[in-house]
DNA sequence: TATAAATTATGACAAATATCATAGCTGTTT
DNA sequence: AAACAGCTATGATATTTGTCATAATTTATA
């Protein structure tokens, strides 16, 4: 019962929010009543870059990006999040004010947790302490393998890393509507729209995507994973 | 008499092993009594991506590099460390094998803590846990911020930011031994070893740095700090 | 100390990426 | 439906970075 109310719209989730199965039914109660919803649109900010941190996070539906702006107005995106992704992990425990801005890709259902009830629970019960150590370091690891994957990569081959990225790890799918415009690709691989966009044309005329302004249907899988390696 | 004990060499120290004193006597030495030390020296290794992990790690003396080797041999550097930096925290709790390297840069003191100790103590003392949390979460934000500082910059702007970690960070010098090489410093900025040397020798042509085959000296920080935000 | 190996140095050229300009397309608002 | 803003598209050109070659210097090692 616990389970299957927090477990919507994404197999992955199943996994994910084993996390508050550690928890025992007192527990999970001071937790689940200091929990908030609500929803929010494409474009809409969730939390900004500076702001005070008052809940820890997680997603239930939708999609989020974590970015960074710098010093010339332009984003970076350090990562996209999916139902059951905690996204302000990082921030909680390192500072009392957000590192990163947090904006929806799409309609996204957040959930709030009050930060003095997920501490208090930490508190008194190590086993999940433990787990939000290994989640929070999961997530940094995951950050900075994909750092690592892109500097090995020229422009192709980011492209193509994160077009496998959406079909393999958020939807699940050949063909599915895109969530994010040529910039955000972008700013995800640190290269400019205008290369960006060169490059998803190249694909096209290649045979190995095609798309219209709404959906992108990856058509040759190898190739594209094959040019993740090469490229 | 405890923190005498664990500072050793380096300033920032003090701050640094403050940690271990939220620890009660009894935790101390439980930590303490699992915990060996030895010696490298430059170019060993400590610790190889896909070792299994065994123990906490922590300098008291030298300097050492995070790395990991892409498939084309190359390396990228992720991070170089100091006198009190836990040098493993990130790959402790997420992984059951090293996701990186460690190498040393010069003659390194390293402790070993058996992670059963650690993790004892973690699980005793939850005040202790939410430290382990701040720490990790820290260092990953360093990282990951080092990244994004990178990614805006051109191969100017990364060389000097480079020179200025290792001069304000490392040495709080204007003159120091330099501890890595110049290939080393393009695997920490992406870049390639020629370019980084042609980046360097225009440097000290300009005036900004000089520099013989031991040490390297920063004549002019403010230059130096200027073209790591305009370069 | 002699020799080898790695590092630093520099030039010429190739390749990748950024920049600037312009235009068509799509979706939104009135 | 018209007007607008933002996104996609593409060409021309400039800039940045990488690659390859070669040599001097430094460091490590026999």
């Amino acid at each position: 019962m616990r389970v299957s109310n927090d477990i919507i719209n994404c197999k992955s989730c199943i996994y994910r929010f084993m996390l508050f199965n550690e928890l025992s039914d007192s527990e999970y109660e001071a937790v689940n009543s200091a929990r908030t919803e609500y929803i929010v649109k494409r474009g809409d900010v969730i939390r900004q870059e500076g702001q005070p941190i008052h809940s820890f996070l997680y997603l239930r539906k939708g999609l989020v990006k974590l970015y960074k702006t710098d010093k010339n107005g332009k984003d970076q995106i350090l990562s996209i999040n999916k139902p059951g992704d905690f996204i302000n992990l990082l921030s909680i425990f390192s500072n009392s004010t957000y590192k990163y801005s947090i904006a929806a890709l799409e309609e996204t259902l957040v959930c709030n947790v009050e930060l003095s009830a997920l501490l208090a629970v930490i508190r008194e019960n190590s086993d999940f302490a433990l787990k939000i150590l290994n989640r929070i370091s999961k997530i940094s690891d995951e950050i900075i393998e994909n750092r690592f994957e892109l500097n090995q990569k020229q422009i192709k081959g980011r492209v193509a890393h994160i077009l496998l990225f959406l079909a393999e790890k958020i939807y699940r799918k050949d063909t599915f509507r895109m969530p994010i415009t040529r910039r955000e690709i972008g700013e995800l691989i640190s290269m400019t729209t205008e290369n960006t966009i060169r490059t998803i044309s190249e694909f096209k005329k290649d045979g190995i995507i095609s798309f219209d302004a709404k959906t992108i249907t990856i058509h040759d899988y190898n190739r594209l994973k094959n040019i993740t390696k090469t490229g």
